[in-house]
DNA sequence: GATGAATGAGGATTCATTCAT
DNA sequence: AATGAATGAATCCTCATTCAT
């Protein structure tokens, strides 16, 4: 009864969620370009018009999926660099989280790398309320580690820069690493073992260098 | 007075060349679907008809630009492999190198991406004349140094990957990390920094570990 | 009253049908590669794209004319034959019902000419579940008839032939005619008279022959 | 000596006569809409602009086309209805001698039947300088015949379209005709066996009919 | 909320033709 | 005589969008 008729609202929101799916799916596979609208509405099994009842327009309907897709994303951003009160091991946390976190939603990479060769216009509204200040905390969290006597304070901004290529790298390149290791990097087992490994580097480039001249070879 | 009657069949190919440079910039900036014939046309001068002088399709020009982009990295990263016979230090000089190519050719890095969330399949005939002996060797190669103790042998391929998403990352989030460090990284001396930068990464990473504390586990 | 507001679903069937009606007389008097869309559109009054709505392509758009064009020839075809049973007079009935028929649609046997040159590809899957049987047994039944002691079996057919090419190209060299008789072949009259000739030209041809020797010529 | 470089005007006239082969068989198997200039240039072995070097345009190459292959035919005609002093079997003969040139050269009616279909306009001047004064002295021969008693004068005219369709008929409807018989219309056995069954055709439609039983109308 | 129908704009591709070589 | 290159015009078709139902 209670999942009979289903408040009308609710049911056009489902709607709309799944025509998200969809086009997530479609946007992450083939890009804004690449992507018709035929494809998203095959993929929710409605036709094109209805999706107008939804959505503006396909650009409003881009706009929608990553901001739908960012926000976790950021969320996790935010919430990681709030808790730098604790000691200091969350730099390879977040690595693991944000792992993890894409491990399930592969989308999400590969759009973002999508709009960051198309210019990153719909990603700048998202990341100035977000990743802005996130990204500060984040600066201020490196400089306190003991990589503070290894990196110049200018190097820092290419430390985070050379974290996130290298984590959403790890998706995009997934047929590539696959076709290289013949394991499949976006299996679970795939995400575990590279999410340790991306920590560890992590781990290692924060490491303050051993003052050449010590024990040295 | 040299290039005044230019040998009629020398105009033909350079109109191809013509159209690879501007189909490069356009495939690079838009990607494949993003990209319009009239785009490519309008970059040369041409009408767009006259693009079928030269090549058969849209995607025949595609196949074109990549092959051409791909064959000097390509090139090198098998030069690179074979003076394995040098010392040791091949692995950081090779990034400087392709650092500095990428950094003359900013198209090609975008075009990889590009293709590479495409799907890869064009670059897969590319590559396998090309880099799969390149990366066994590269393998091999990685092996010999004293990262060996430190890295697992399933791990290095993941090394490998791990490079190729830092220095085509570094192009392709160039926007975004101008944004962060207001100073542009695809200049000449952006280019220089950086390659310094993951160069010193490279070699931080195929040091051997410190054993922690000394005797280890 | 009656036309107002047309129920909808009506308009778009109503639409088709325009659209197969001046199809039909394009490619009956081009062909299909002397057709263009936009014939077709300027015949129905509504733009190119507005075709697509309602046929798939030109080809599918020619296999539906085809096939709406041929089902009343065929449906002829295999009434008559079945009511073999009747006395004797059927072929030449056929052939005066036929050119009835082809008189009130014109375009449809210059629409069989051009595909019949063009390799009858179409027209073979039609021909397959109506004409097969229906030659069988139109077969059988000339095989029935007096002529039979006149004409070899493996004449049989190409007398069938004979015939249809007699009535087809009734229509096709219409012009021809008209030049050369003055009088128009096509127009109800001409229609009239010339089925009336082949008609007998057929009872000529399945009359049993005079036994040569009888009164002599 | 006599064959070895070939006079440039023989060969250029050598290479006018490929074209209009290749172009024959072109317009013969796809009509003229349906051919395109590349069709033709390949079939030649050339590239297309060098087909202008020796027609005009494409229309005039059509017309060339037509113009030779129509030639024979039409010099048959006249010289077929000049013999009509010879007795009277001219008719059959010339049937049998017609399908025996369209025999070898099975481009021609298909050429025909695609002329006539698109208006019979490149036919008018030909037609106009030989068939009109054959189909003249035709009919006049015709009359001659003991057909006389059977068909009345405006009907004669029809009497000779009807063979005309038979006997072009016969090519164009050549797979269809295979399709019912198994063997090849269009083999030196089955314009043998067709020419024989067309003449006799003919010969029963000239003859003077049996007054049925009494003594005529 | 869903959809059949219509369409302006545009996209890849072909075609006949021209021209300089 | 032959042809590579260029191109205006057109062709088939797709796409995003609108609107009446």
């Amino acid at each position: 009864m209670a999942t009979a008729p289903l408040p009308s609202r609710r049911r056009g929101t489902q709607t709309a969620e799944s025509i998200l799916d969809a086009a997530e799916a479609c946007f992450a596979r083939k890009g804004y370009a690449g992507t018709t609208l035929r494809d998203v509405a095959d993929g929710v099994g409605i036709r094109i018009p209805s999706l107008y009842n939804h959505f503006a327009n396909k650009e409003a309907l881009y706009a929608a999926v990553l901001e739908r897709g960012m926000t976790p994303v950021l969320e996790m951003l935010s919430r990681s660099v709030q808790q730098t009160d604790a000691d200091y091991p969350a730099p390879a946390l977040l690595i693991r989280e944000m792992m993890e976190l894409l491990g399930n939603r592969p989308n999400l990479p590969r759009l973002v790398q999508y709009e960051l060769l198309a210019g990153g216009q719909h990603l700048a509204p998202l990341l100035e309320s977000w990743l802005r200040p996130a990204i500060a905390q984040s600066l201020a969290m490196l400089q306190s580690t003991p990589a503070v006597n290894r990196w110049k304070p200018e190097q820092i901004p290419y430390l985070l820069v050379t974290f996130f290529n290298i984590v959403v790298g790890h998706f995009t390149t997934a047929t590539l690493t696959e076709n290289l290791t013949g394991s499949d990097p976006l299996s679970p087992t795939g995400i575990e073992a590279s999410s340790a490994f991306y920590a560890e580097i992590f781990e290692s480039l924060i490491q303050a260098i051993e003052p050449p001249g010590d024990s040295g070879d």
